[in-house]
DNA sequence: GCCGCAGGATTTTTT
DNA sequence: ATCCTGCGGC
């Protein structure tokens, strides 16, 4: 062993160390919150190189970007720069993506297939239900989608569903299933589930393609094993191939993406799934305080579906639990802000990075975002696209789509009057005609004869603009570079920055929405700034779709660093911060009340794990009195998990900002008295 | 065909 | 509270 390898080993606890000296065959690392999982797998991947594994030939996957980018992070610490970027690290849907961007025409799929966002997904689906000869009332968009979603991670086809149906609504899926398919290859489109659904398809039906890939990925890394579904299992079990060097790491109590198909019985099953594996446990936390690790503890041994973990930390006790109750969600936010600013003002040690705000559902954001501003602290908000959703930003975006992929019905509709172009239901009416017959995107329809000769004088003008502008466009886009410029032009070319300030008749609403455009453009630019060579439209695009604002090439890398984290728990899994607030600790909210109704309280339990274990040194869990919700106000009960808390470990603070709540029955007498004050006058 | 307004739904969680 | 949809007047 030479004495590097040893130095990095030294840098583990024996157990760890164990896992990460095992090279060759399969290894499930299996181990509770904190105890170095990832860790593992970066000191291996290291190892691995150290033995002179080419980095080109391991590939670790996760399930979000921010965990793949952290990973990085670690990794660059451990071996040369140069040898880093060269380990695949990324998530299963960016693997795919390169795998079939490569390979997709095995298939019979163009390789330029453009990757559908969830508006188009919801769009796509819209049509394929009227297709399948439905109407909206009798079945949703969204039932449709997580359904086929589902179906997909189980690798059903829309036959398969079909033929599996119990019941009058699971007929008709299977048929919206069936057009859903269709309309997206028609536009040369792939959804989420596709790039890793054709993955595997193509190296079940290609067993030379799927050498290749043996081949070229030796050994395989997969963190949080117990997120996979069936189909990701699938995909590992493919290219783990023959030699099946695989070490997969994870945690039964972090299983919290149940909802999306995933299932825990691949990371139970893994020794017979992989046989003659090695199991590692691991279970000294580096992470908690003991009081945290307790807690922790005494949260998720309330489960019955788990194995039951031994965990450890010499942290120390560190500080009780606070729990907090405040008045209104307002005043909650308010108490979050200034506990953070008493606590940087108390220890200067501190910085705005330590701290993140951890909430179950992303609309619990605004209020924070708010307060933090007003007390003038910076933060971040992650694991939201909320930039691109902003409706200017989404068409500026569809018309970056049709440049690439002139198929791409779905964002042609969506630009088709922005701005108006005097086509309207009636044209669209004939388009869709037309397109019956001719089977020809409408991108491409508009500039035919057939579509504009029955078209009024105006409409027929702005038709033909749009395609001549659109073509032009689409053949500068066909050469890489330049992209933030290009972009620029063609959206002034298209009038669309004209038009956003016309169809906005709030000054100020137009011109922030304006803004945001040329911000999208310094997006691009920097996206280009940090690409090795010249990227295609394609590439930027790709970009967009499989990672999120937080993804985006920072220009203020320092300001950025140094901010509090607004997330919610399930983007918080693998991240640690010294101090953690959970907002919103009540009935209804966490657990949340639809996960209640659907029976996965077991999985809200293991969220709330997750949150409380990605503190070092401090939960703040705050409930509330009452909360405005859809603009009304509800009385709020905290939640059960709050009292899952031993007292010796907890501590209950009185939210400055509040004066002395009323309880039940004051409240009433107050109610009384003023009602008596109205009768008498 | 465009634009403005009223009424309705909307809040899990992610790639 | 806010965003989207559908209807009706221009
Ligand atoms: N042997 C060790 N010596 C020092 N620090 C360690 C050791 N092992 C892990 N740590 C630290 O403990 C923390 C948690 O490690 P890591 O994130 O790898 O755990 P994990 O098991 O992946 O956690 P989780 O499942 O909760 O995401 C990290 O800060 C890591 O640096």
């Amino acid at each position: 062993m030479s004495d590097i390898s040893k130095d990095l080993l030294k840098q583990l606890n024996p157990e760890q160390a164990k896992a990460v000296a095992i090279i060759d065959g399969p290894v499930l690392v299996f181990a509770g919150a904190g105890t170095g999982k990832t860790r593992v797998i970066t000191f291996r991947i290291a190892n691995m190189i150290l033995h002179g594994i080419k980095p080109q030939n391991i590939a670790g996957m996760t399930f979000t970007n921010k965990a793949a980018q952290e990973m990085r992070e670690r990794l660059d610490k451990l071996v040369e720069r140069g040898d880093s970027r060269k380990v695949f690290l990324g998530t299963f849907h960016s693997f795919c993506c390169r795998v079939l961007r490569k390979d997709i025409k095995a298939l019979g799929f163009g390789t330029n297939f453009t990757i559908a966002d969830d508006s188009d997904q919801a769009g796509v689906m819209k049509q394929a239900i009227v297709e399948a000869g439905f109407d909206k009332t009798e079945i949703g968009p969204e039932v449709c989608i997580s359904f086929i979603s589902r179906a997909k991670g189980k690798m059903m086809t829309p036959q398969d569903v079909s033929r599996a149906a119990e019941s009058e609504i699971e007929i008709k899926v299977g048929q919206v299933y069936e057009r859903y398919m269709q309309i997206l290859y028609n536009q040369n489109m792939l959804d989420f589930d596709d790039l890793l659904l054709l993955t595997v398809r193509l190296w079940q039906d290609h067993p030379d393609i799927l050498e290749r890939y043996n081949e070229q990925y030796t050994h395989l890394l997969v963190d949080e094993y117990q997120d996979t579904n069936f189909l990701q299992f699938q995909l590992i079990k493919l290219l783990a191939g023959k030699n099946r060097n695989i070490c997969a790491v994870g945690d039964d109590d972090q299983s919290i993406y149940g909802w999306r198909g995933a299932d825990m019985k691949n990371i139970l099953d893994f020794a017979s799934h992989f046989p003659k594996s090695k199991e590692i446990k691991l279970e000294q936390n580096y992470r908690c305080t003991n009081n945290i690790l307790k807690a922790a503890n005494c949260v998720i041994s309330r489960n019955a579906e788990r194995c039951a973990k031994e965990l450890w930390s010499k942290c120390g006790q560190g500080e009780k639990i606070k729990i907090i109750r405040a008045e209104s969600d307002e005043e909650e936010a308010r108490y979050v802000a200034e506990a953070i600013f008493d606590t940087i003002a108390g220890d200067p040690g501190t910085q705005y990075s330590d701290f993140a705000v951890l909430y179950r559902s992303n609309h619990q954001s605004r209020l924070f975002e708010n307060s933090l501003r007003d007390a003038q602290i910076p933060y971040r908000l992650v694991g939201s696209k909320s930039f691109y959703e902003r409706r200017e930003i989404r068409d500026a975006i569809a018309y970056l789509k049709l440049a690439v992929n002139p198929k791409d019905d779905q964002s042609f509709l969506r630009i088709l009057s922005v701005p108006p172009r005097g086509i309207g239901d009636k044209a669209i009416d004939s388009l869709k005609k037309l397109q019956h017959i001719t089977f020809t995107p409408y991108a491409e329809l508009i500039g035919h004869d057939e579509f504009l000769k029955d078209l009024t004088g105006k409409a027929g003008s702005g038709a033909r603009n749009m395609y001549a502008t659109l073509k032009k466009w689409r053949e500068q886009f066909s050469e890489p570079g330049n992209l933030s410029d290009k972009t620029m032009a063609y959206l002034k070319d298209l009038n669309f920055i004209e038009g956003i300030l016309k169809l906005y008749k709030d000054r100020e609403e137009a011109e922030r929405r304006r803004d945001n455009i040329y911000e999208l453009v310094n997006a691009i630019a920097s996206y280009e700034r940090g690409a090795s060579s010249p990227p295609m439209l394609l590439e930027f695009l790709e970009t967009y779709a499989l990672y999120d604002d937080s993804d985006k090439v920072d220009e203020d890398e320092e300001k950025k660093k140094n901010s509090v984290t607004l997330m919610t728990v399930h983007a918080a899994k693998g991240l640690e911060f010294s101090y953690v607030f959970i907002p919103g600790m009540e009935h209804n909210i966490f657990p949340h009340e639809r996960a209640m109704q659907e029976g996965t309280c077991e999985e809200e339990r293991r969220l709330f794990y997750v949150a409380l274990t990605r503190a070092r040194k401090n939960v703040h869990l705050v409930h509330t009195r009452s909360r405005m919700r859809y603009g009304k106000t509800t009385i709020q009960r905290p939640s059960e998990f709050i009292h899952d808390i031993p007292e010796d470990i907890s501590e209950s603070l009185q939210s400055a900002a509040a004066f002395k709540p009323l309880d039940e029955e004051e409240l009433k007498d107050a109610w009384a008295a003023l009602y008596s004050i109205g009768e008498k006058k």
